[in-house]
DNA sequence: AAGTTTGTAACTATAATGGTTACAAAACGG
DNA sequence: CCGTTTTGTAACCATTATAGTTACAAACTT
């Protein structure tokens, strides 16, 4: 199995962004909320960002944001974005030239990850941001309102700010 | 990606079983065809001895052998023989539980790795080994008869063996 | 009993990912 | 123009899964 939570996490951080709005988030801030260091984050924000699913920018006023409305982005360009091998491997080594099997082993097995990947991305396919922004709201509102209780309007993550503050950024270049 | 190719070798050493018939294979011949060491071998064939594919013997006349008819083995019996976790994973560490996305992240990433394992599992369950060998027949005969025109008697490969049987070429002693 | 092969432990090597620190470059406010 | 903030990125170590290797006891055949 692939030890790799990368997938896990862009996708959290997109759902973080679609949840939050249009305001841009510090990758400081998105790692509070995904629990681990900001670097890690910008790393991922930068594969996101070269796949064009993400807008960054530096500054004060910086942070990243979507770069397109969530349901316009499927899981499948997550996916993609982070440029996984598929499903399995091949081999590591070239079997041998010299056996009836070895000499074509690679080539069916190769069909057959075609075939895999084929499948999990259809699934992906069928699946936006949105989708799951929509599939986490009900117990998140629960969440949200027992997390404001308890802090009152100091809560430290943006998803929960941004309800309060959507006003104008002036900011030019990112704009979608 | 899964930098893991186990599955891809335990395709391999199964079609090589189903190949070369009922006599067992030693790890030392799988692992020449395989390309790689016999512990290697050893442990794959382990875990799919444990999951009822395959039967081994020690002793000289040992080795090991399909438990089954190649048609009834699918490639999800030999996925699911070496327990892969899945096709991604979700957050090494959890998210936090004070943001509402965090808080229900994982849970609607665990219905949609299982939406995605379920696809994996339809594809890999409709081709068995026998496909899997199949498809590779034409080329792998080919290969087989050139093999023998260079190197006579001294073939290596079991699976080679099996193929100047067919020929109605008795076959010389395995040699390493 | 002698020889062969599996089963398995123990160790090293490799590769991908995650985590951390540090700092230059970019953007913005005053 | 200057200082602050944040991204972009390099450098390094830690962790984990797998692969590769050596060694040896246990099981099996003749």
């Amino acid at each position: 199995m692939s030890t790799n939570s990368r997938f896990a996490v862009a996708v959290h951080v997109l759902s973080l962004m679609a949840w939050s709005g249009e305001e841009p988030l510090k990758s400081e801030q998105v790692a509070e909320s995904v629990n681990t260091n900001p670097v890690v984050i910008r790393r991922i924000l930068k594969e996101l960002a070269e796949a064009g699913l993400v807008v960054s920018q530096t500054g004060s006023l910086g942070g990243s944001r979507l770069a397109h409305d969530p349901g316009e982005t499927t899981l499948l360009d997550v996916y993609q974005a982070l440029e996984y091998g598929g499903v399995f491997s091949l081999h590591r080594t070239p079997p041998s030239r010299d056996c009836p099997v070895g000499v074509n082993i690679e080539t069916v097995l190769g069909d057959v990850l075609l075939e895999v990947d084929s499948a999990v991305e259809k699934v992906l396919q069928n699946i936006t941001i949105h989708d799951v922004v929509r599939r986490l709201k009900p117990c998140g509102a629960a969440a949200a309102s027992k997390t404001m209780e308890k802090h009152g309007k100091q809560i430290a993550l943006p998803a929960l700010r941004a309800g309060a503050k959507h006003r104008g950024n002036g900011s030019s270049e990112l704009r979608k």
